[in-house]
RNA sequence: GGUCCCGUAGCCGAGUGGUUAGGCAACGGAUUGCAAAUCCGUUUACCCCAGUUCGAUUCUGGGCGGGACCUCCA
């Protein structure tokens, strides 16, 4: 089944045809890494991850960049006062601009191990990439696309007609909403920097390209080089946040295609952002969620995760704390059928004569029918839960059960909101001391002595713990 | 001001020109010594006003309300 994505650039459904049959390239806008990374980010990394998991679902071999940007993003992009970011957090803290960049990247990492991603096969950062940057900025000078002022080099916007294809932003429009100072260096106010020169700044070098003076790279370049270094002149996909559409984006285009003449990017797809108890986040309002945050709290990675990807990607989502509640409830009811279902295959519970077929396909189908609309996660999810519901109700056969569980292995691998197969007990994980107590409470309940085995049920429950009763006896279960 | 998106039952959120989304919560039932867990069932919505239509929540126009980007931010 072909996959449909919307294309930013066209604002319409577009067939995924790769430019190589088979094999799709996929280029992600990651972290600026000077802070915690938030929710916010990790909406648009998950939406990214679900795609990926999906397109290799559907029988596609995939190759993944996400960069991580240590360097060049300003404060207030391409403007004069703009700081880096990497810089202005060093301000605050005292750490050099290298050893924040070195922390933010690893906490990055370790949220992604938390929200179980499937990790991009190559994750770059913009320092180790400046000499390709600097190759890119030197054709762009030697074709007179790009100038140099006080040692500064810039982007002429002018130079390239179709500037503003993808954000519909035009020239009248950036000028008379400009609320900042006027950079005087700038023969028009959209041209963006390319190298910038500041003695203070602390991540400095030799300029990577003929008549250049020692400086640091512009925040867009950095993606460009990384994106031709892995993937060619040419991807499949490109993604990111709602507000990477412009400037980012819209610069990206102009400087690669003004040095590649090729189209860039066949698919551009933005991540709509995420609201806060229907507030839009952000960090000068300071309401925005880390993702430590959350996990403080006591919710899985897991539980944030479904949260995340639960509404489509093109929708603003609203984050709540009683969201993640309904997460968690949702994938227990999701594990629990998947235990029970367990327990049949493993001869634990007594099978049924269902052998599952008609609805395991009818889920597939449906699953993937979803999917490929525009990744509409939320209908998968509608799929998914309909599978639990006839799984409940079916009788399922051995044979059935493993259908039934191959299924949602399926959709636990492409959506990975779920977790892995249950046990089919997990009694044995469970202290000596709390197992040796099942068999007087059952005694208890066979002599009628109920005060006794409520007293031994409310001692397990205490010890973190929950006695589940079953047809064929009690079992432990942690609370 | 410019560009764009959205407004669905208690809450979150799909979708559709006429037929039950799904999840959570609530309630009823089954089960249980009582519970927990689980299962079954119930709750019939689509901002307002016009228009098109045999019929609109779904299309068109207007209004109201909310949000996003243009500025930090994915």
């Amino acid at each position: 089944m072909p996959i449909r994505l919307h294309n930013s650039l066209t604002r319409s459904l577009q067939e995924l045809q790769p430019l190589v049959p088979g094999h799709v390239t996929m280029y992600h806008c990651g972290p600026t890494v000077y802070s915690s990374p938030h929710i916010g980010n990790f909406r648009s990394f998950l939406f990214a991850d679900v795609l990926r998991r999906f397109v290799e679902d559907q029988g596609l071999r995939t190759t993944q960049v996400m960069n991580v940007t240590d360097v060049g993003h300003l404060t207030l992009d391409d403007v004069e006062g703009g700081e880096d970011k990497m810089e202005a957090a060093s301000r605050k803290t005292g750490m050099t601009a290298w050893d924040i960049a070195k922390k933010y990247e690893a906490e990055f990492h370790d949220c992604q191990r938390k929200l179980h991603f499937r990790l991009p096969h190559h994750m770059p950062r913009a320092t180790e990439f400046v000499p390709q940057m600097g190759r890119i900025i030197d054709d762009l000078l030697q074709k007179g696309v790009a100038y140099q002022t006080n040692g500064n080099v810039y982007f002429e916007v002018a130079k390239f007609a179709e500037y503003g294809k993808l954000s519909g932003k035009v020239l009248d429009e950036l000028e008379s909403g400009a609320r900042v100072a006027v950079n005087e260096e700038k023969k028009d106010p959209r041209d963006f920097a390319l190298w910038k020169v500041d003695p203070k700044h602390q991540m400095q070098w030799d300029a990577p390209f003929r008549g250049g003076v020692r400086g640091f790279p512009g925040w867009h370049i950095e993606c460009s080089a990384m994106s031709m270094h892995y993937l060619g002149p040419q991807i499949d996909i490109h993604t990111g946040g709602e507000d990477n559409m412009f400037p980012h984006h819209e610069c990206e285009i102009a400087q690669t295609e003004a040095h590649t003449h090729k189209q860039f990017v066949s698919i551009w797809m933005h991540a709509r952002h995420l609201l806060v108890d229907g507030k839009k986040m952000s960090k000068s309002v300071g309401n925005f969620f880390t993702v430590e945050d959350v996990l403080a709290k006591g919710y899985s990675g897991l539980e944030l995760r479904y949260t995340l990807i639960r509404v489509q990607y093109r929708q603003s989502l609203n984050f709540t704390l009683a969201g993640l509640d309904e997460a968690r409830a949702a994938i227990g009811r999701v594990q629990q059928c998947r235990q029970k279902l367990v327990r049949v295959r493993d001869g634990l519970d007594r099978a049924g004569p269902d052998d599952m077929a008609a609805a395991t396909s009818s889920a597939n189908e449906r699953f993937t029918a979803v999917l490929s609309d525009d990744l509409n996660v939320s209908e998968a999810l509608a799929v998914v839960f309909d599978f639990v519901g006839a799984c409940n109700k079916a009788a399922a056969s051995v044979v059935g059960a493993k259908a039934a569980l191959a299924a949602f292995a399926r959709f636990e691998d492409v959506l990975g909101c779920f977790g892995g197969e249950p046990k089919a007990d997990v009694t044995s994980d469970a202290p000596a001391e709390l197992l040796a107590l099942l068999p007087l409470r059952k005694a208890a309940k066979q002599a009628k002595d109920f005060a006794t085995a409520d007293r031994i049920r409310d001692q397990v429950a205490a010890a973190g713990w929950k006695i589940v009763d079953t047809a064929s006896g009690a079992r432990l279960e942690k609370a």
